[in-house]
DNA sequence: AAAAAAT
């Protein structure tokens, strides 16, 4: 790559001092506007989406740097506008952005499609299916939900990148969690997989950097500290990654620097990427706690702090990692940063915890209708540990014969160990199976490798390990089996929330047996509230269990507890927690909305979903009507979508 | 007894 501005650093200002990385130029030496702008537009100039989309490239200049200056004064807000940024990039980033949206060109050719046929099946879709949305908000004064995205100032830039991402309308946790994320308030999100939380906390972060007064990342005088404004933890390298590509997106063309860290790839090059200057850094722990142990990163500007998956995060093996990195640095407290933690599961015991790194937050809960537990056909099958493989090549060999195989059709198969799942990569590949493998123990660049022949179809089948059971967005999975069940049933939800994506239907096959027991009551439950039919056998089975990890029965241990209660996926703890004093108070408020149309949505009869559901759910008895069959309209049209989950 | 996440 050349190197622009290295002369310019080199001659004169800095004689004396170190030299400093040929990559790297301290915000306040870097080139003006001007010059750097005429290279700008000579490296920029293929756009593919410009004619795509209309755009003009001269408001791709008016993008940078100056929408955000608008937008401030057009809020009355002021305050730092474009100006702060632009000092460390915006015209004066030496990389040029990279188009974001390039990668997906044949995803979007493929949404037209789509999206036209939805728009002609509308009237088809089963809205009895979403006539009780179960979404719960409490708290203090909790903004209420809007309807459509316009309804919310997100910014002329944001609402163009919005509209590239075919974002048509907010799905029901966007409705409700961005406008409370808007208004400056903390959040703890529960809201299922697959059901475009990426998004809900996405938009409000980048909004209030843009309108923000803070002078954000820029890096102190010869400095090499990064200090982003913005911080997204996810518990996985590859869904950290995935969350990256979709901040690129969502921050295209508003001089925001989006930069993402995580371990297992040369530690180098990403202090390179932040040394550019970063606004919004996505990050895994450790990696992160390295960088700041070296005082390459600082979190004292933080303003915005995100958990993805975030009762993983709090989970045993992250919790400590977590604490030094949000307790024991020089972020902000809670009260002087905005906190949103986002999961599909949300234990109690996890909420608790939690609750340090909130202030004065509010609990939502956006139930499972409409989300993509509904839309996943699940089927338990009673299998010992030593018919598993024959059993599963017999649900491949089915699949292979009706079609439902390929490209289009992923299956994606959880293990528990690594070990298990390279042995079973070996063995299905040997019986002629084109599957490969992901897990913690092979190198990044492999799990990389895995991940790709798994999404591009060159190899249909993925064993797995939990490093793919959360967050992940693959389009096109079709089916989930689960060669050996998770312990904990909120694993169970997350591996399954890999398929019916983004208004897909999909399938999941559990192999179940005697070990499995302790799961056994949870995992009724579970598919009952998501009206799915239960064999007799495995009622059974729940009948014997005395203490599941998910009943909230259990003592000790890991506690996953599932609230086979509630209608909800997930239950504010503080309601029904007597000692807490500081909500059980009357000012606050608790808000059950049921349904779209009780809380009036005129909307809701045309689109549910930011990409519209295309497929009316409607329950497939042929699912079950074979023992081993699958039924003829598995995984029904693919609407694939990004940002989801 | 498992997976993940820093080197």
């Amino acid at each position: 790559m050349a190197m622009y501005w290295s002369d310019r650093v080199d001659d004169g200002v800095h004689s004396g001092a170190r030299p400093p990385r040929a990559s790297y130029v301290p915000p306040h030496l870097r080139p003006n506007s001007f010059v750097d702008e005429s290279r700008h537009r000579f490296h920029e100039d293929p756009y593919a989406f410009d004619t795509r989309f209309g755009r003009h490239r001269n408001s791709r200049q008016l993008g940078r740097g100056l929408v955000g200056r608008a937008r401030g004064l057009g809020r009355g807000r002021g305050g730092r506008g474009g100006r702060g940024r632009s000092q460390h990039h915006g015209f004066h980033d030496p990389v040029p952005e990279a188009n974001p949206f390039e990668a997906v060109v044949e995803k979007f050719d493929e949404l037209e499609v789509l999206s036209e046929n939805a728009e002609d099946n509308e009237e088809a879709i089963n809205f009895d299916a979403y006539e009780d949305i179960p979404v719960e908000s409490s708290g203090e004064n909790v903004p209420p939900p809007v309807d459509k995205f316009e309804e919310i100032d997100l910014g002329k830039a944001l609402n163009e990148n919005i509209k590239k991402c075919k974002y048509v309308k907010p799905t029901p946790v966007q409705r409700h969690a961005i406008p409370i994320a808007v208004a400056g308030r903390d959040l703890m999100a529960c809201a299922q997989t697959g059901s475009g939380k990426t998004a809900a906390f996405c938009f409000p972060i980048i909004c209030g950097i843009l309108s923000g007064q803070s002078s954000g990342s820029v890096m102190p005088r010869g400095a090499r500290v990064a200090c982003p404004t913005g911080l997204i933890l996810s518990p996985t390298r590859e869904l950290s990654c995935q969350i990256h590509d979709e901040v690129k997106k969502f921050a295209y063309q508003t001089g925001l620097k989006a930069v993402v860290v995580y371990g297992g790839a040369p530690i180098v090059q990403q202090f390179r990427n932040i040394e550019r200057g970063v606004d919004i850094l996505v990050a895994t722990p450790g990696r992160l706690v390295d960088m700041i142990e070296r005082d390459r990163v600082s979190l004292k500007k933080i303003k915005y702090l995100a958990l993805d998956e975030a009762d993983r995060m709090l989970d045993m093996g992250f919790e400590h990692q977590i604490r030094k990195i949000v307790q024991q640095t020089d972020m902000p407290p809670p009260g002087s940063r905005q906190t949103m933690l986002f999961s599909a599961t949300f234990p109690d015991e996890i909420q608790r915890l939690a609750s340090d790194f909130l202030s004065n937050y509010v609990f939502l809960s956006v139930g499972r209708v409409g989300s993509s537990t509904d839309l996943i056909s699940q089927k338990v099958e009673h299998v010992e540990d030593m018919d598993k493989r024959n059993r599963l090549m017999e649900l491949l060999q089915s699949q292979r014969a009706s079609g439902k195989y390929g490209k289009q059709s992923l299956t994606l198969v959880f293990v528990e160990t690594k070990r298990g799942a390279d042995s079973l990569e070996t063995w299905l590949t040997s019986n002629g199976f084109p599957a490969t493998a992901i897990h913690g123990d092979k190198v990044q660049l492999e799990r990389e490798r895995a991940l790709r022949s798994f999404k591009s179809g060159a190899t249909p089948i993925m064993v797995a390990t939990d490093v793919a059971s959360r967050g992940l967005d693959i389009p096109h999975v079709s089916h989930v089996i689960n060669f050996d069940m998770p312990r904990a049933i909120d694993d169970y939800v997350h591996r399954i929330g890999r398929t019916g994506r983004a208004g897909k239907h999909g399938a999941a096959t559990a192999f179940f047996n005697d070990s499995n027991l302790p799961i056994a009551r949870a995992l009724v439950t579970l598919m009952q509230e998501a009206k799915q039919q239960v064999p007799a056998w495995l009622k059974e089975c729940a009948g014997k269990s005395s203490h599941s990890p998910g009943d909230g029965g259990g003592g000790g241990g890991r506690s996953h507890r599932y609230r086979g209660g509630s209608k909800f996926g997930g239950y504010d703890y503080r309601s029904d927690t007597a000692a807490n004093v500081d909500y059980s108070s009357s000012s606050s408020s608790h808000h059950h909305y049921v349904d779209s149309r009780a809380y009036v949505n005129p909307y809701a009869t045309t689109s549910y979903a930011a990409v519209p559901y295309s497929v009316p759910y409607v329950a497939d008895p042929g699912f079950y009507a074979t023992q081993h069959g699958y039924p003829a309209a598995y995984g029904g049209e693919s609407v694939a979508a990004n940002g989801w989950d």
